[in-house]
DNA sequence: TTTATATACGACTAAAATAGTCTTATTTAT
DNA sequence: ATAAATAAGACTATTTTAGTCGTATATAAA
């Protein structure tokens, strides 16, 4: 429990990978998964999904690649958290695909409220990091 | 993904109850299993490793139950984690039963030494919030 | 214009973790 | 004795996570 996912794990190490090699050519996501011996298709899907949320911008095709769009010091862990998970929240009623917060406990569980700061605090810890500083 | 477990919420809850019920008579496990809807076995064993921990005193048999050993104030949310978990690490070679640090990926991956010091801060928002703050 | 090398993406399968149940033993007040 | 509790381990079901497969599309270069 508490734990980060693999998902999220390899994206941390592949938008690191990408920031330390910003020079010119464009990373792939062979080039990462040989590196860090992460499964190929698993680290395609991140870099996948840093394009979509505009992390990154990639090049199709021979030569093709990814690249970072912004500095490092830019892009902070709840960036690249967000860009590969949907839900990552303390409890199910917190997240967003739940449209009513459907709880099964008589009366609510009356611990939700001070659950949302535990929540608040802990995205802050993530906001707060930047990747530069994983460098 | 960084999903408190039912075990931990139970635990919660089941702190907050005694917590607000701590005149005199002991709080059973079945008290709390209807109170909250929560399945008994489940309360029954949170309730067992809340007395491992020294968090409450049990007393067995016909009007047995259990008892908040501290008052609210002195227990924090760490307290409460620590009791029914084993494992709330952000990563699994941060895990106490990962006797070696066991990191599948070539030179290790290089993030781990960051992911500590999130791990620290994650558990400084536990540790911060007493189970008082919570009634 | 063909080939090799990339990204893009959806469907599927396997494995692991979590949640919940069942059973039995023991303790203690009435 | 009996009823009401805690104590605890084994087991099962469910859900989530991790990983794989297949196919389409784009592009540089031979």
């Amino acid at each position: 429990m508490l734990k980060l996912s693999k998902k999220t794990e390899y994206a941390i190490m592949a938008a690191r990978h990408l920031a330390l090699n910003n020079s010119g050519h464009y990373s792939t996501a062979k080039e990462i998964s040989e590196n860090y011996r992460i499964p190929y298709q698993l680290v395609a899907k991140v870099l996948q999904n840093f394009t979509k949320s505009e992390i990154v911008t990639s090049f199709q095709g021979a030569k093709g690649g990814y690249k970072l769009n912004r500095s490092p010091d830019n892009i902070s862990l709840i960036d690249i958290i967000k860009a590969v998970e949907h839900n990552y929240q303390v409890t199910e009623c917190m997240q967003h695909d739940n449209s009513r917060s459907t709880c099964s406990h008589l009366d609510c569980c009356k611990i939700r409220d001070p659950l949302i700061e535990i929540q608040r605090k802990i995205e802050n810890v993530f906001e707060q990091t930047s990747l530069k500083q994983i460098l």
